[in-house]
DNA sequence: ACTCCACAGGAAAATTGGGGTA
DNA sequence: TACCCCAATTTTCCTGTGGAGT
C-alpha cells in the first residue's frame, strides 16, 4: 500500500486553492466594508481629475480589513488612472525604528535598483532632502501608504513624520498623498496639533465585525474553495463567535478556519464541525507563543529561559533578583557575557508585553519592593521551543540554583519564624487565586 | 515616625558598528 | 587608511518608593 494513500482524499474537501482563507489574499469583494471603501474611493476619485487627493487616515483593529481594503483600492485605482499612479506601499511594522523606516520609505520611491539608499549610515537630513528630490523628480501621482503609521512615532520628540507629511504638502508640484493605517486608536492623541491636522484630512473608521459579519465573510471566502457541505454550519458560526470575542477579528477567524480545514485533510476527515475549530484554536494558540519566543533576541530567550528553570525550581511566583541570579548562571555556564539587571529588567517587561510573563510589582515592606513573575504557559513547552535554538542547545542547568536572593535574606537574619518565607507563599496565593 | 530593603525606572554617558569623506 | 557622523544598544549612575520592622 502507497504510503500516500491516506492523505490523497485531498479532492473530497476541497475544491479551491486554501491560500483564499490566508491573511494575505485580498479577495475582490469585501462584505460589511462598502460604505468605507466608497468613502476611500470618493476622497482617491480626486487623482482622476488632477488633482491631490487629501490625506487619509484609516483606523481600527487588528483584522478589520484595514490592509485588505486599501490594498484592493489602490489597486483598483492605479488601474482606473490613464497616467498612472504610483502607490508605494511601507509596512512600519516590520522596521524596529523610525530611521529604518524613513530610509525604506525612500528606497520604496527609488525608480531603479541603482539609487538604493544604505541601510545605516547617512545623516537624517539627507535622507529627507533625497526624499524631497525624488518626489519632485516624478511627473505622475504617488500614493504613499503607511502600514501601521504609528511605529513612525519616536518616543522622545522625534518628529519624522511631520517632516514627511510637511514634504508631501509642500512639494512644488504636490503630487503625493499618504494614507496611514493604524489599529491605535489614541494615535491621533498623541500627535502635535501641526502633525494631526496634516494627517487627519479624511478619516475612516473601520469599526470590529460582530459575529454575523464574520459569519458571511467566512461564507464568502469559503465559496469556491470547499465543497458544499463540507463546513458544518455551526463550525461557522463557532469560528465567526470566537473572531467576534478577539475585538472582531475576521483574520484570526480565516486561519481557524483555515487550520481546521488542514486538520481535517490530515486527519482525513469528511466534514469541519466544532471540533475541528475547537482543535485549531488550541494550534493557532501553540503556534503563536512558538513564532514568538522563537524570533526572540538571543539574550531575551537567555531571560525566558532563565525564568522558566527559576519557575520549574519554584513552582510559584518569582522575583525579579532571583531571575536575574539564574540569568547570570546560564550565561557563565554557556559562555555568554551577562548583561546588567538594568537591562534584564528592561527585557524583562519585554517578555510581559509580549505576553509570554505575567508581572505584577509588590512590596513586601521590610524586604523590599519587586515584580512578582510567572511564566504564562506550559514550562516544557516553553522549555524546548526556547532550547530549539542552536546557541543555547548546549544548555543542562548545571548551575542553576534556587531562590539565591530569598535563602541569603533569611540565613543572614536569622529568621527562624520564616516570616519572610510565609509572606511570600501568601502573596503567591492571592496571585494564584486571582487567576 | 523613621528605617531600610530590593528593586523600578528615568537620564545621561559610553560603547558598538555601519557608512561617509579625505 | 584614518577619522568623523550617525543611530541603536547597554551601562553607569541615579532618585524614587510601599510598607513590614522597629
Amino acid at each position: 500500500m502507497n504510503l500516500f494513500t491516506k492523505y490523497s482524499r485531498i479532492s473530497n474537501i476541497l475544491e479551491g486553492d486554501l491560500e483564499h482563507l490566508s491573511g494575505s489574499y485580498v479577495p475582490d469583494s469585501f462584505p460589511h466594508r462598502e460604505t468605507e471603501i466608497d468613502h476611500i474611493v470618493r476622497v482617491l476619485s480626486s487623482i482622476l481629475r488632477h488633482t491631490r487627493p487629501s490625506n487619509i487616515l484609516i483606523y481600527g483593529k487588528t483584522g478589520t480589513g484595514k490592509t485588505s481594503t486599501t490594498h484592493y483600492v489602490t489597486k483598483m485605482l492605479s488601474e482606473a488612472s490613464s497616467d498612472g499612479v504610483k502607490v508605494c506601499y511601507v509596512n512600519c511594522q516590520v522596521y524596529d525604528s523610525p530611521y529604518s523606516i524613513l530610509i525604506t520609505i525612500v528606497n520604496t520611491l527609488s525608480e531603479s535598483e541603482s539609487d538604493m539608499i544604505p541601510p545605516l549610515g547617512w545623516p537624517l537630513d539627507r535622507i529627507y532632502s533625497e526624499l524631497i528630490s525624488r518626489i519632485n523628480r516624478r511627473k505622475g501621482f504617488y500614493l504613499l501608504v503607511l502600514d501601521e503609521v504609528d511605529k513612525l512615532i519616536e518616543k522622545n520628540g522625534g518628529d519624522s513624520l511631520y517632516v514627511i507629511l510637511k514634504v508631501l504638502d509642500d512639494s512644488t508640484v504636490s503630487r503625493t498623498s499618504l494614507i496611514g493605517i493604524t489599529n491605535d486608536a489614541g494615535f491621533l492623541d498623541g500627535l502635535e496639533p501641526r502633525v494631526r491636522s496634516r494627517m487627519n484630512q479624511e478619516s475612516v473608521l473601520f469599526t470590529p465585525y460582530n459575529a454575523s459579519d464574520l459569519r458571511d465573510i467566512i461564507s464568502f471566502r469559503l465559496n469556491g474553495v470547499v465543497k458544499k457541505n463540507t463546513v458544518t454550519e455551526s463550525a461557522v458560526n463557532l469560528c465567526a463567535a470566537i473572531g467576534a470575542q478577539e475585538h472582531g477579528d475576521a483574520r484570526k477567524a480565516l486561519d481557524l478556519m483555515r487550520i481546521a480545514i488542514e486538520i481535517a485533510l490530515r486527519e482525513g476527515r469528511e466534514q469541519i464541525t466544532d471540533e475541528e475549530i475547537y482543535q485549531a484554536r488550541d494550534k493557532f494558540e501553540m503556534d503563536v507563543v512558538k513564532e514568538a519566543i522563537k524570533t526572540l533576541p538571543l539574550q531575551s530567550k537567555i531571560v525566558m529561559l532563565s525564568s522558566v528553570v527559576t519557575q520549574e525550581l519554584n513552582s510559584k511566583l518569582m522575583v525579579t533578583g532571583e531571575i536575574f541570579a539564574n540569568y547570570r548562571n546560564i550565561c557563565a555556564e554557556l559562555g555568554f557575557m551577562p548583561l546588567t539587571s538594568r537591562r534584564v529588567s528592561d527585557i524583562l517587561s519585554e517578555l510581559e508585553d509580549f505576553g509570554l510573563l505575567s508581572a505584577t510589582t509588590k512590596s513586601m515592606g521590610r524586604y523590599g519592593r519587586t515584580r512578582f513573575i510567572s511564566v504564562m504557559g506550559q514550562l516544557d513547552l516553553f522549555k524546548k521551543y526556547i532550547l530549539e535554538d542552536e546557541n543555547l542547545s548546549m544548555f543542562r542547568g548545571s548551575k542553576v540554583t534556587r531562590q539565591s536572593r530569598f535563602e541569603n535574606v533569611v540565613d543572614s537574619r536569622k529568621q527562624e519564624n520564616g516570616n519572610l518565607e510565609k509572606r511570600l507563599s501568601e502573596i503567591a496565593d492571592s496571585e494564584i487565586q486571582k487567576d
